[in-house]
DNA sequence: TTCAATAATAGTAATCGTTACTATTATTAT
DNA sequence: ATAATAATAGTAACGATTACTATTATTGAA
């Protein structure tokens, strides 16, 4: 059965202190204090939490999976010259609801899963932009 | 400036053959009449490509990516337990307007992407798995 | 039709996020 | 207390992709 460890409890303080971090932040983070954490002790952890829905994965391509322990339903957008992530809405659920029956009669995939992904350049970035000289 | 190559030519051939595949895939089609070929190749000519919008590349979390020579607008669903991707409608314009205007709001962050992953389990897969013995 | 400049190539090494492995440590039900 | 066994630390391996380098091939101009 599973068990309790100290590990697991600086991993979730350390998921609610940054904000949508990747596996090797919170690795970094908690190395500050307990630096003989193993950064394999933070993917199992973080699997394990995700697989049972404590929190929530955030996989774009190109870009180290993020996670969040705000399991409540919404969207996120990931700026492509930074690589932050930023919460948004949730999909419209008739709207997912419409792809989802046409997909299924067209392909005959049972949807199981569906993500909106956006990129785009975060506010912060389009500043650095404009300001380079 | 740019140069043609009969390996280019394999490649474009190659992905009109198959279906929606992967650079190894392409590869191993490819190295069947000209075993020489390079891996670095045909990924070096899929990036051109997609870059510069002749082909489209498609990115799902956790698999390689897949190439479609189909340019025009539609999304894809991949099959949670083989890998199949399969194409589907395009994602409704209005709705592409409302979440990225309500996201631009909300985080700041100027949208240039937007791409809905599915994932479900293709008839083939739910076949499979009913006649397990 | 050469031919020099330089894209594009083949082959291989390196990268990076992530998972797998293994011996050791820590938790927990009895 | 203690035996069974999760969970760990540390390290090796993996798979997709990119980077590197010497060689080959294309092409625009002489």
């Amino acid at each position: 059965m599973k068990r309790t460890s100290a590990q697991k409890e600086m991993i979730k303080n350390a998921l609610e202190k940054l904000d949508h971090p990747t596996a090797a932040e919170l690795y970094d983070e908690i190395r500050k204090t307990y630096p003989q954490i193993s950064l394999g002790t933070v993917y199992r952890n973080l699997n394990s939490m995700a697989d049972g829905g404590e929190i929530l994965r955030i996989s774009f391509p190109d870009i180290p999976d993020r996670f969040d322990p705000n399991i409540h339903e919404h969207c996120h957008v990931a700026c492509i010259k930074c690589g932050k992530v930023f919460d948004t809405v949730p999909l419209p659920p008739d709207l997912i609801n419409l792809i989802n029956e046409k997909t299924q009669e067209i392909t005959g995939v049972k949807i199981t899963e569906q993500i909106l992904f956006m990129r785009g350049i975060c506010r912060e970035c389009a500043n650095l932009e404009q300001n380079k000289d």
